[in-house]
RNA sequence: GCCGCCGUGGCGGAACUGGUAUACGCGACGGACUUAAAAUCCGUUGGCCGCAAGGCCGUGUCGGUUCGAUUCCGACCGGCGGCACCA
């Protein structure tokens, strides 16, 4: 129970609120900008203002960094250390449904309370710099990232399905599920598919680094693992598998499925070293090709099986799924190392979103294909043989045939490991490792070397395009095109409607041996994905060029009610880097007529400019739409530009693959910053300007989401009507906010300049705070939080948003703290009836009692229960050192020399290594040393202060003055340790014998071997234990022990 | 299942680089002060045997390396956290 403290001399609470208020007025931990010593930027996790207020986890953290702070304060280092609040969230917005409250209401208050209590526990916090991230001066920065990454390309606009959470009525990013369930309520989620933002962290231009950027940080390994596997980067090949053409029965006809854009079936496999142990293929059920190749026998089954999974919640699918599910299409492809006929199943173990969304199955050596196989039946091949010896070998692990069980009993287990090949052709007898490459680079070479991809897109010239494509495809595949991949027919303006989809479907297919052909403005759309792309490609045909800056402005007019959603990439097109398209591909061809009203000889002389290089050819007497083709002429006479199987078509091609999504970046929510962009029925998502930053959040009457992935923005008619920024046309906002983390993964930036209102940070100032030299937080916001700060900081390095000398890595280092858990040892919960309230604590006891107890429970990032109990200790010794305080005299400090010189050594150590507790032990111990004496030391009490002043600032400051200081301690000077001083004179030697404690005394510090060992064998116990007999060998540690082995 | 972390007194924990295991604190027990209690102060406190000197055992379990292991290696058991059909 607490017990009472009332008698004790030592009012803390009066102490605490004097020297608090005094700092505060004084402005002593206000950063001093202009200095020339080093920098210190101390950083802790802003709290999300919760209604409870601060819990004593977060007190935790802060001591920890306060202390640190301090300490390089007095160690002379210039150090920023602020906080402040991310204060955008749902428990704000769902207590707002509840209560009718408006969420920035309960925001102010619940900051105000926080704030209070951060406040109360006397931490040197820089509260000028204070950020909340709600605040429109601040959001409006929040916005301006997100309108850069628009721009770069980064931030887009999708309709796949994504994690639903039917409670919030909101989406959640891949992080925030966890078990199939939504992080904050537990409701399983499901998966909806609605129009949401996406942030591209998995760009090729920052994937890798953030994966490797991770290699030099000094975080916890376990951190930095998590963020590893979070990635989930692994190497394999994509394998293509030919269709079977022999199929019977099939619903739809063969050139259907051959001329769509899946001639094959493309699976990604870590493991290509067992392809001939591939007996069957397995499609995820939501694969676009199971339509093409179920046959008439097989679709009801098919397609019963295709609704039950897409009913199942994601918390079924893999909780529920122990029993592997499936069903056989009816149709085979080919297995390309050994043209084995192997039969084609759907199943929901494959996932959708991971690689190609189909597998090969290797039932011999994969747990999964192993326990579907047996199930169905399938047919199983052992293609690796396990080592039959162990890599290593110990005796005392029982024979090797343990490891061979594996190898013979494929009954009930498989082999995952590596092995040697067998059953696999020529590469019997290799190493799985060797094999993996060797298979690859064997495929590739056999294959017949034609093209495998070409991406046509054409303009809107009109009518009679739909002819055109159709017979551009056959003809090209009977050319012998590996892959033909069709635009899409539509209505109205067909290539813009499914522009979006058009160019998902592509980018994986292109690669070095791709021709990309555009007709009309097709042409500029091309280019403007190729650069996009920035995948290399073969050639790149231009037919009937327009000059897209002659004709955008033209057909928004004459077209008015075409999807100009879809064409914003290319009203980009002033934005073309032709040295960056030129050197993207090998070939350029242009083709066009002498008779075409719609490519004039400006148009001409712009791509002649531009792509100097290209190969022009005219046709004469032809025009831009041609009776029978709709194209600028009859193929027969443009295919010749096609080149001809002159480079590879990979049948296997050496990978990569990540487990990493893009980001989702929007909320069907209220309470949050408000995504700039304006929908326009022309120019389709216009960001909005610069200049009309911050896009305020404005009132609504009702919180509530609407439930069909609108926010309740939606409603607000006179906030989401607005003029087009770049046409004047009649447009809409985004109704959707932005994520929790949208204003959390930039703050620390915010600090180095927090009220600037021209720029999100002055670069001079973000130069000399950059990098956060030691960041502290939870280990709870290991993926999230730090994945998503340091991809935003990443990026805006590379847009020089961030100074190049800053560096690509925002944290530098990085301590998580370990959980407080309650008194019974359980995370404290309210519904445990465990929750330690900080305040009660504070006024019981004291904030220097509080932080220093926070500090003494135990190893900084170790979770550790709470104790009432435990605290009476520190708080005992805060007494008998205030007590002490009336016992200090001018006396000559001798022999306390070397143990307050002890002291500095571990507690300056014990600080820089994060062992705080030990710190306080420290102080525990020296203080039994000095202060229960009569007389203390003044030079004693004063350096003990100095030391204890970042752990117990009121204390320290409060005696520090008793003793009639009249500048404040923090102004004193780190002290520094004398080695000379730290020497023992005397050391306890112990003798061994045998490794055993027999005796030990006291001796010289410097005692040589000889004279210890003369020592040693002097005395009795030691004759005793030797036994008369001579020592075979003598250990001799310096200053520690001597040990005789008999 | 996979990845990561961790097992030391009644409890939180300490132990440098392989060198006296259990520092510091809590609790418990005994004592002082007090009419009494609280608070405070002093002492004892890993287990077993012994009057004692002393001895034996002891850092999850079993084994290994070593003159010597809480520390290094291997296997296992138990706990915590994360990921989870990622091909």
């Amino acid at each position: 129970m607490i017990q009472s403290v009332m008698n004790i001399k030592y009012d803390s609470s009066r102490v605490e609120k004097k020297w608090q208020k005094q700092w505060e007025q004084e402005g002593i931990w206000d950063t001093k900008e202009n200095s020339s010593s080093p920098k210190f930027y101390v950083l802790d996790m802003f709290p999300y203002p919760s209604a409870q207020g601060l819990h004593v986890g977060h007190p935790e953290g802060y001591t920890a960094s306060d202390i640190v702070a301090r300490f390089y304060r007095m160690k002379g280092y210039h150090v920023l250390h602020p906080m402040g609040f991310d204060s955008f969230g749902l428990p704000a917005e769902n207590y707002a449904i509840k209560t009718g409250t408006h969420p920035a209401t309960t925001t102010a208050k619940n900051i105000n309370n926080m704030r209070r209590q951060i406040k109360s526990l006397g931490f040197s916090y820089d509260w000028k710099r204070e950020v909340i991230t709600s605040d429109p001066e601040y959001y409006k920065w929040t916005q301006w990232i997100f309108l850069q990454l628009f721009k770069h390309g980064l931030a887009y606009e999708s309709y796949a399905p994504i994690n639903w959470c039917p409670k919030d009525k909101t989406g959640l990013a891949n992080e925030e599920v966890i078990n199939g369930k939504c992080e904050r309520c537990g409701t399983p989620v499901v998966k909806k598919k609605i129009k949401q933002w996406l942030v591209k962290i998995t760009d090729e231009k920052y994937i890798e680094r953030l994966l490797h950027g991770l290699d030099d940080l000094d975080w916890p390994e376990s951190i930095k693992t998590l963020q590893r596997n979070w990635i989930g980067r692994s190497e394999g090949a994509i394998v293509n598998f030919e269709l079977w053409t022999g199929n019977k029965e099939p619903r739809r006809k063969l050139s259907e499925v051959l001329s769509s854009k899946f001639k094959v079936i493309s699976v990604f496999t870590t493991r290509p070293d067992t392809l001939f142990g591939a007996t069957y293929m397995v499609l995820s059920p939501e694969h676009e090709l199971v339509d093409l190749i179920t046959t008439e026998k097989q679709f009801k089954a098919v397609e019963k099986y295709k609704k039950e999974s897409a009913a199942k919640s994601d918390l079924e699918r893999t909780d529920l799924a122990k029993e592997k599910t499936g069903v056989f299409t009816g149709a085979y492809a080919i297995n390309p190392v050994n043209n084995a006929k192997i039969p084609v199943w759907i199943a929901d173990y494959v996932l959708s979103t991971y690689g190609t969304g189909a597998i090969m199955a290797v039932p011999a050596h994969d747990e999964r294909d192993f326990e579907f196989a047996k199930k169905f039946k399938l047919p199983i091949i052992q293609v690796i043989k396990p080592p039959s010896v162990m890599p290593k070998t110990y005796p005392s692990l029982g024979s090797a045939s343990a490891w061979g069980v594996k190898e013979a009993d494929l009954e009930s287990q498989c082999w995952t490991g590596d092995g040697t090949m067998v059953n696999s052709g020529q590469f019997n007898g290799i190493s799985s490792e060797q094999g993996r490459k060797k298979i690859v680079e064997w495929l590739n070479s056999k294959t017949e070397q034609v093209h495998n991809a070409c991406l046509i897109v054409h303009g809107i010239s009109g009518h009679k395009r739909e002819n055109w494509f159709p017979w551009l495809k056959e003809e090209l595949n009977k050319a012998g095109w590996e892959t033909i991949v069709p635009t899409m027919p539509g209505a109205g303006h067909p290539v813009l409607n499914s522009w979006d989809e058009y160019l998902g479907q592509f980018d994986q297919r292109i690669n070095e041996n791709s021709v990309l052909v555009g007709h009309s403005l097709g042409c500029a759309s091309i280019l403007f994905h190729l650069q996009q792309l920035e995948k290399k490609v073969d050639t790149v045909i231009l037919v009937a060029p327009t000059n897209p800056l002659q004709y955008w402005p033209q057909l928004k007019q004459k077209y008015p009610q075409a999807d100009w959603d879809a064409v914003k990439n290319m009203s980009s097109a002033q934005n073309f880097n032709w040295p960056k398209i030129r050197s993207l591909a090998k070939r350029f061809i242009i083709i066009h007529s002498d008779n075409d009203p719609y490519v004039p000889p400006e148009s001409m002389a712009y791509y002649k400019e531009n792509l100097p290089e290209a190969e022009i050819h005219c046709m004469p007497g032809k025009s831009h739409f041609s009776e029978s083709t709709g194209g600028v002429t009859s193929l027969p006479e443009i295919l010749p530009f096609f080149p001809k199987s002159s480079s590879n078509s990979s049948v296997a091609q050496a990978t990569i693959n990540y487990k990493l999504r893009d980001w989702l970046f929007s909320r069907q929510r209220y309470w949050g910053e408000p995504i700039p962009i304006i929908h326009c029925e022309i120019c389709g998502q216009v960001p909005v300007p610069e200049k009309d930053l911050p896009v305020l959040l404005p009132d609504v009457k009702k919180y509530e989401p609407t439930g069909t992935g609108e926010s309740p923005l939606a409603n607000i008619k006179e906030w989401v009507n607005v003029k087009c920024p770049q046409c004047g046309g009649p447009a809409r906002r985004e109704t959707n906010t932005m994520p929790q983390w949208a204003g959390s993964n930039w703050y620390f930036l915010r600090y180095c300049d927090a009220h600037n209102d021209k720029q999100l940070a002055d670069p001079e100032k973000l130069k000399k705070w950059l990098p956060v030299n030691l960041y502290i937080g939870g280990a709870e916001h290991a993926v999230l939080h730090l994945l998503y700060a340091r991809f935003i900081y990443k990026f805006l390095f590379d847009i020089k948003a961030v100074p190049e000398k800053c560096g690509d890595e925002p944290f530098k280092k990085l301590k998580n703290q370990g959980l407080i858990l309650g008194e019974d040892g359980q995370k404290m919960s309210k519904s445990r009836g465990n929750v330690v309230n900080p305040d009660e604590v504070i006024e019981k006891y004291g904030a220097d009692t509080m932080r220093m107890y926070e500090m003494f429970m135990g190893p900084f990032e170790d979770a550790k229960p709470w104790n009432m109990q435990g605290i009476i200790g520190v708080r005992r010794f805060l007494d008998r050192l205030y007590k002490a305080g009336e016992n200090v005299a001018d006396v000559e400090l001798n022999k306390g020399k070397r143990s307050l010189h002890t002291l500095i050594k571990f507690i300056t150590n014990d600080i820089e290594n994060f062992k705080f507790n030990t710190c306080v032990s420290h102080f525990m111990e020296a203080s039994n040393e000095w202060f229960s004496e009569e007389i203390v030391p003044r030079e004693a009490y004063e350096t003990f202060l100095v030391l204890l002043s970042p752990f117990a600032p009121h204390l320290a400051e409060e005696l520090w003055e008793k003793l009639g200081h009249k500048k404040s301690i923090f102004n004193e000077k780190w002290p520094e340790f004398d080695p000379k001083l730290i020497v023992k004179a005397e050391i306890t030697l112990v003798v061994q014998v045998n490794g055993r404690v027999r005796d030990q005394f006291t001796v010289p510090a410097g005692i040589s071997e000889t004279e210890a060992q003369e020592r040693a064998l002097a005395s009795e116990k030691i004759k005793k234990w030797l036994g008369g007999k001579q020592p075979k060998k003598t250990i001799f540690v310096p200053g520690r022990l001597i040990n005789f082995v008999v």
